[in-house]
DNA sequence: TGTTCGGCTAG
DNA sequence: ATCGCAT
DNA sequence: ATGCGATATAGCCGAACA
């Protein structure tokens, strides 16, 4: 572990993406060739290999009271953590002043990489306590900078400004093998630290789309007019409409269904209707779709959300039942498509009987932003979000969020808040107040809560208003502050839902800061009537 | 039985 | 989703 | 212009715990 913390440890000082890549080439050259696979599935800020069956089920609480069974944690630790805004860095920083040496024979990635296996298996009573004891036969052999990165990587993310694709290049790098191609193995495969093995025997070439094995999605981009798509040339896209449910691959191959969610998961015994109607299916297939709540009618997002990790899915089975409706077809009969045009796999695709709760997605052509608008708004009428774009030539390219497939969704109107409560960030926005509470007024000027957002704001604007805020401010509750209501922020947001957990009685999902209304006193805010209008009007 | 925790989903 | 940096 | 990394939300479920 010490080689892998000191390459993370130069990783972390350099900003150039180049040396980064020169670092670990170098990094996964060297060493023992056995930990190979390990050092490029930790590289990548993977824990366990991706799809495994157990999740750690460690998360904070648990680190904490592990972390002061070793005294790693002296008081006012929470006041280096809020100067880091990273568990990490303030235990490393809190080691090295007191001086802590480990003991004990080292780690190596083997062990590591079991640990955290055996880990994961931990299920039932005391399991709790168990998963500490298994954490607390490493913690005190690793050194501060071990420590730092071990509990990164517990969180799932080293920040270090290296993620899974720049390792694909290093692999790339260090073992001369194209790029393409071990872009290529790895999302067929999702394994980095086979993909790193192949590289190094050569075999890359070798990975290929296995029916059975999930991998890596086609993702889309957004768009936010029809304008901007058929300005240059002439154009034609295929439309669909966009589902609002959870995407999910179906693989059935020798008799066997599975389904799998966007990061891998197996997820078939939660919708068994969908599972069971494949039986007797006289094809192999491999189908790319959207899991969507549908009686008669498509359902909102949070009626499926009630059937989601249901252990017995029997019991709502009849009051939410849903659809598969399928976009693509990605492998048919011992035949890979992913490099079909995307025209023929729908081809394909139709030509297929499937059975009943799996359905075809609904699509048209369109050729100019007429047509797109109307096949928009059709789409809607459906009760759906929108539509995905996609060019009919394009090949199914997963792992990319490419210009070939783009989604375009209604702008819901927005609301002028005032912001009421700000919190301290993490990581690289430690030190700033970047997470702000807002709030509406009612019709007797009081201010009621209605969601929390980050994002949407410059740098140089989150400087600027946590200075406002320090001197504005009415409380100090230490996570952050309670501040007087005079910032407003127009807020844009994806939907509108019921929600116990703000004042107003609502919560916005997926908030975002359009701009700071300067123009705008908090007698001029957004009140509930205008939300509840919102709310009324189908925004979910 | 109610509460806390961890993990998953969406954009 | 958005911003900002590196290339 | 493009790719990549960094920043985080609300709601819901199940398992473990008190």
């Amino acid at each position: 572990m010490k080689e892998w913390a000191r390459t993370l440890e130069s990783l972390e000082k350099t900003k150039s993406t180049s040396s980064k890549v020169e670092l670990v080439a170098s990094y996964l050259k060297s060493g023992d060739p056995e930990e190979l696979d390990l050092k490029a599935r930790f590289l990548s800020g993977q824990a366990l290999p991706l799809g495994s069956p157990d999740p750690l089920n460690v998360g904070w609480s648990l680190i904490l009271e592990a972390l002061s069974e070793i005294q790693a944690l002296e008081p006012g630790w929470e006041s280096v953590y809020r100067e880091y805004g990273d568990l990490g860095e303030a235990v490393f920083r809190v080691l090295g002043e007191k001086g802590w040496k480990e003991s004990g024979p080292p780690v190596s990635l083997r062990e590591l990489g079991a640990t955290f296996e055996q880990v994961a298996t931990i299920k039932g009573k005391s399991s709790r306590q168990r998963k500490k004891l298994a954490l607390l036969n490493l913690l005190p052999r690793l050194s501060p900078v071990e420590v730092k990165f071990f509990l990164r990587l517990i969180f799932g993310d080293l920040r270090v400004g290296l993620k899974e694709n720049l390792v694909e290049v290093a692999i790339s790098r260090a073992f001369s093998v194209s790029l393409p191609a071990i872009r290529k193995a790895n999302l067929l495969l999702s394994d980095i630290g086979q993909v790193a093995c192949m590289a190094k025997k050569k075999t890359v070439e070798q990975a290929a789309l296995i029916p059975g094995r999930p991998f890596k999605f086609m993702l889309a981009e957004t768009v936010l007019s029809s304008g901007e798509l058929f300005l240059k040339d002439y154009r034609e896209y295929l439309a669909e409409d966009k589902y609002d449910g959870i995407r999910a691959q179906l693989h059935f191959s020798s008799g066997v269904v599975r389904l799998f969610s966007r990061n891998l998961e197996e997820i078939s015994r939660h919708f068994p209707e969908i599972a069971q109607s494949m039986t007797g299916f006289p094809h192999e297939v491999i189908l790319d779709g959207e899991i969507v709540a549908f009686k008669d009618l498509v359902l909102p997002f949070a009626m499926l959300q009630k059937r989601l990790h249901r252990v017995k899915p029997e019991k709502v089975q009849e009051e939410i039942p849903v659809s598969y409706f399928v976009f693509d077809l990605l492998y048919l009969d011992g035949r890979s498509l992913l490099y079909q045009p995307l025209s023929e796999r729908r081809r394909l695709l139709s030509s297929l009987s499937l059975p009943k709760p799996i359905r075809i997605a609904h699509q048209v052509k369109v050729r100019n932003a007429e047509e797109m608008e109307e096949a928009f708004r059709k789409s809607r009428t459906r009760g759906n979000e929108g539509l995905v774009l996609k060019d009919p030539k394009s090949p199914y390219s997963p792992g990319k969020r490419g210009r070939q497939w783009l989604k375009y969704k209604k702008e819901l109107s927005t609301l002028d808040c005032v912001v009421v409560k700000v919190e301290w960030g993490h990581g690289k926005r430690a030190g700033l107040l970047s997470d702000f509470t807002f709030a509406v007024r009612d019709r007797h000027g009081a201010l009621l809560t209605i969601g929390k957002a980050f994002s949407g704001l410059t740098d140089s604007e989150i400087e600027h208003l946590t200075s406002w805020f320090r001197e504005h401010a009415l409380k100090d509750g230490g996570w952050g502050l309670l501040v007087e209501p005079k910032i407003i922020v127009e807020v844009a947001f994806n939907g509108i839902q019921r929600s116990s957990r703000h004042k107003s009685g609502f919560a916005l999902r997926f908030p975002r800061i359009k701009r700071i209304r300067e123009d705008k006193t908090v007698e001029e805010i957004s009140t509930l009537e205008d939300a509840e209008r919102i709310f009324m009007e189908g925004g979910r």
